[in-house]
DNA sequence: AGTTGCGGAATGATCATTCATTCACTTTCT
DNA sequence: AGAAAGTGAATGAATGATCATTCCGCAACT
């Protein structure tokens, strides 16, 4: 074995990695892409600046890094060991449930996703990862409106970005304290989402 | 008479001041807040950088005078002779047309308005200008709720929340290329929100 | 003793803001 | 009326602050 101690000396490097993308997705949620610098984040990390730049080429490497990260991890909470090829009210809940609980487990990350302005900043990978994410989405829409679930009149980008924007909106809007949203408040939410998308033909 | 010249000094004084917040709101949707300097507003507007520190104290006053601006144009489009007291399907159908008026019409003012990283400058005067939209339309859903209108198991702010955050979701979604809106694609949008928003008892 | 990781002062670039000067236009004086 | 002086808007080079990035000396590990 070449390393036995209870942190190896990679597994040590890549934890500092860690370290560091989780203090830039801190402080890029607080201050935004361009209005944080980069030595914050490094003091946010408990790391020298020149620390930083050892793991990553320049801050836009470290913004995919963060970006790429944070989508994984939203993907992962998302989809893993769900079945999207048969939808039903009950996976719609299964959906919401999960996102609300990355909404509220991951703020930084949730609000980071949803940043206007990192979109000039994507690499060709960091682009990816989004279709990764929406392609099995788009997919679970055209088979549940094949099934009659869905309203099936919608394209389902449109759908996607519908229900999508909503549930931004509500948590954008607890997060600028118009709103504090109560358990019972995401369920009426959720109801009413899948009002907007459901087939109602019989 | 003091001026009788076609544009007079007080005149043509005023419009360089929104000719300088127009260029401000253009190259602001463009690059973002941070992201934008001070002097390619000035060469947008076609005006020296000291004019417009003449106008302006500083950038963060600029950004207040964009954002106070924009609110204030989406409010005149949005409220102008439209009695909120009374709402209705028909109502809501002209909020809705009036909304993507807005959003064709001036997309980088819809679109400043949605950026996240403004909040940290705005005044005290910039968010009361937030409430003067929020609160009609909030008295709006309760009246809605009262008359059985609108399902009134939700409260006014999430409804209003959930209906803003899909409206900006599905324009979002098209200026970032995932989507294209044709007019029908707007109708069922609307008649999605609809569904999510109205009572259903009957 | 050598190699690799680390830190943070140093560097050069970019930015917000200022200010001395120019310029166009009035007012005053002869 | 014509000349001279006054006024304040407009300008953009100059200034100082802040930022991204580098690099050299130090520490830890082999």
């Amino acid at each position: 074995m070449a390393n036995a101690s209870p942190t190896s000396a990679p597994a040590k490097e890549s934890r500092k990695r860690e370290q560091i993308i989780r203090a830039a997705l801190s402080v890029f949620a607080k201050h935004g892409l361009h209005g944080t610098p980069v030595p914050p984040i490094a003091t946010e990390a408990e790391v020298g600046v020149g620390t930083l730049y050892r793991y990553f080429d320049n801050k836009e490497s470290l913004i995919n890094a963060v970006f790429q990260d944070s989508k994984q991890r939203l993907q992962d909470r998302l989809l893993t060991d769900l079945d999207l090829m048969h939808p039903s009210r009950a996976l719609f809940d299964t959906l919401w449930a999960r996102l609300t609980a990355f909404a509220r487990d991951e703020p930084d990350a949730f609000q980071f996703l949803e940043m206007q302005d990192h979109h000039s900043y994507l690499t060709e990978e960091s682009r990816r990862r989004e279709q990764a994410l929406l392609i099995p989405l788009g997919m679970m829409v055209i088979i549940g409106q094949r099934t009659g679930l869905l309203g099936n009149h919608m394209k389902p980008d449109l759908a996607i970005a519908l229900f999508w924007g909503a549930f931004v909106g509500i948590f954008k809007a607890e997060r600028l304290g118009y709103l504090t949203l109560s358990d019972d408040d995401l369920k009426q939410a959720r109801d009413a989402c899948w009002l907007a998308i459901a087939n109602h033909d019989h």
